[in-house]
DNA sequence: AATTTTTTGTATCAGCCGCTACAGTCTTGC
DNA sequence: GCAAGACTGTAGCGGCTGATACAAAAAATT
């Protein structure tokens, strides 16, 4: 199917100059975040070629039209999700880091006062019917993220910190439900305590897979 | 706070004659119907005014403006949901209850082919940055949803089908997470799975959560 | 039957949005 | 140094959207 690496040269454009590559980072970077604080539908080209500094020409120049530029965010919002699993922690293969993990993720939140949700999640609802090809790159996205944390709970599972009736991919797809779901009902009500507990839950199940040898008894 | 209640008389409309209401309840539903296939801001009221039949003074006379509109399809989505909760398998108050009302979910995304998402879910992530009354409006439908859920899990615990340690509470945000992030998964990918492994990991949990002399080996 | 009120149809406006055209400036490569 | 090509600024167009004005038809109230 169609991966990833298909959204460079969506015009004409060969080459690149350092200035041509800082204005083009600029404007995708300035649109994430727009579109993060106010929705995709809420950001008008006008918007981004204000608070970017740029003419309406530039946005035309580097991307061919506006879902290009979605297009270009979303790869943008890729990076930053899976930066925040794999080299800030080291692998999610213990529950130290998968806790850990956890915090960064309700600080996160807080720190953008519970709005806006999550940067790549909030783009589903918005882009999913409609815009076909955001869609596929969405689900890119967080494949990519789901292969991250199922990664580090098979690391493990097969060190043997999980019962061998637990389900590695089956656990990495609950957790990445309870970051969506959790953020969605935070962004709602304004308050990090769902995502804190949609996340615990899920973390404490988790940890009661551990081998019974290592479980103590409260 | 506001609770509910506070939608009606929108414009000057005192009395509502049968054909009026009739058309009114049309419009909300044929709005609420688009809405969900195309989103909010991918429906323009004239596409409503087309697919309910009506000109554009009929809109603006039972709704003042598009919020007005978007808030009774918010309140019309509200009672639907409730109403697959409540009466349709009595109280979520056993594993059994638990256990069809996912089916019940999954079954109903399947039957949409996982477009669209979660009706009430999806409109979250558009609304509620930018439309402050509309994410007041969504929080009260949440709650009044999650109160049903903890309700028939805090029946579960006081009669004795959970254990001390378990808190319904919890486990009923828990619970609407992994609805909502496994619906938006199940959107993206347009495949039930991950809403069914979702609820599932949180409904064996919850069912390891079974006094312990209820509990089999395997 | 008269009149008040509700309901509906049509026609239209002002503003914004995505997008294009075109000319001008700066950088690169030879 | 000088063409080729990459970068940028301005102006504007067609289309759609939310919203309004106005008046006629239908129904309700008296």
């Amino acid at each position: 199917m169609a991966g990833r690496g298909t959204n460079e040269l969506a015009v004409k454009q060969r080459r690149l100059t350092p200035k041509g590559r800082a204005t083009r980072d600029r404007i995708v970077s300035v649109a994430a975040q727009l579109m993060f604080e106010h929705g995709v539908a809420g950001t008008s080209l006008g918007d981004v070629q204000k608070a970017a500094g740029v003419g309406a020409s530039q946005v035309y120049h580097y991307f061919g039209d506006k879902q290009s530029l979605i297009r270009a965010v979303i790869a943008y919002r890729t990076e930053a999700v899976l930066g925040t699993v794999r080299p800030h922690l080291g692998r999610l293969d213990s529950m130290e880091a998968l806790r850990a993990w956890r915090d960064v993720l309700v600080t996160n939140l807080r720190q953008n006062n519970c709005e806006g949700g999550c940067p790549l999640g909030s783009l589903v609802a918005e882009l999913a019917e409609g815009f076909p090809d955001c869609r596929a790159d969405l689900a890119g996205g967080f494949d990519q993220w789901e292969a991250a944390v199922r990664d580090g709970l098979e690391a493990m599972y097969d060190r043997g910190d999980l019962r061998r009736k637990a389900d590695p991919g089956r656990l990495a797809v609950a957790l990445l439900a309870a970051v969506e779901g959790g953020t969605l009902l935070a962004q709602l009500h304004r308050d990090p305590a769902p995502l804190e507990t949609a996340l615990d839950e899920v973390l404490d199940r988790i940890e009661d897979l551990r081998p019974r040898r290592a479980q103590p008894r409260l």
